[in-house]
DNA sequence: TCCAAATAGTAGGACGTACTACTATTTCGG
DNA sequence: CCGAAATAGTAGTACGTCCTACTATTTGGA
């Protein structure tokens, strides 16, 4: 079973094995996907009773974020850094949701736009309620905390091209 | 496509939208997520030329470093902090690949050992420094940032109950 | 003008994760 | 000592992610 609390830090634990040059990158990347999970599992356990996941929820902020409710589906998996087929499976989640609907761009017939519901606008307001009552799961940090988290990770994801520095 | 970077950080983009007392827990909370996919996608394409991916790397280092290079599979997910199936799942390719094999357990009848393969344990040395060859995703950080990133996460982890702090 | 290259989206498949439900075995309390 | 509860693992399913094609449309250079 997955009973309680070990006895003592799996990471501490492992980086306790590893040769101390290489030992801190470990523990970094093992921290990261442990945090991802944490993070996820409270967020998902937040948008669950609206049907909805963390992923489908940030497709339906962006949207609302949005001029006119609607962007094509390029545009959102290059805003969610996500692959193009991660956007196509999202939205047709939300389709068949009825929160989103495909609608042909107006003048590029290669495009699809995503388009935000009533049913949509009106579950994402909701959605965000849930979430920020959970803190998006890091209520165990403080401010400053999370100021550093996003400044570390920043590095991160100038380094990885995410975006101009 | 996914074309180059984009011109300005999406994360802060996002977070000039929301509230001031939760744009702050959104920004880390898509900060972590990003982050754990930059580390993912270094280390999976590291492991890549050894038919791996972390998960299942993840795996060999924990029954490499155990005593008789095996362990209970409810033991591995114990520790690697993820579910009983997915552990399942991870053995059973790992097993598929002559990586590891499965043995009964020799007083417990429920229990089931993974026990690595002399090819297994070949393999899981390659794997590490091929792993450690692109720092686990983390060349952009300093040790200063790791230790901080490791204190903070140290956090969450303890808040969500993994270990006795 | 016209065709090759770029762009937008999707289909099918692999992988990791988690959930529920289920079987098999062991433990333990009355 | 025996039966209920706990423990260990698996099957089937859902979801998100990515990869490799593949189709359709638009762009741009010869």
């Amino acid at each position: 079973m997955t009973a309680g609390p070990l006895a003592f830090d799996p990471i501490e634990e492992a980086r306790s094995r590893w040769r101390p040059e290489v030992g801190d990158a470990m523990a970094g990347a093992t921290s990261l996907m442990r945090a991802q999970q944490i993070v996820l599992a409270a967020v998902d356990g937040a948008l669950r009773p609206f049907g909805l996941t963390f992923a489908r929820y940030e497709g339906l902020v962006l949207l609302s974020f949005s001029r006119n409710g609607s962007l094509p589906l390029g545009k959102m998996g290059r805003r969610l850094m996500i692959h193009p087929t991660s956007v196509t499976n999202i939205v047709d989640r939300l389709e068949h949701q009825g929160l989103v609907r495909r609608v042909p761009h107006p003048t590029d017939g290669r495009t699809t736009l995503a388009e935000l519901t009533d049913e949509g606008r009106r579950l994402v307001a909701l959605a965000t309620e849930a979430v920020n009552g959970v803190a998006f799961g890091l209520g165990a940090l403080s401010g400053a905390d999370l100021a550093q988290l996003h400044g570390i990770v920043r590095k991160l994801r100038v380094a990885a091209g995410d975006f101009e520095a």
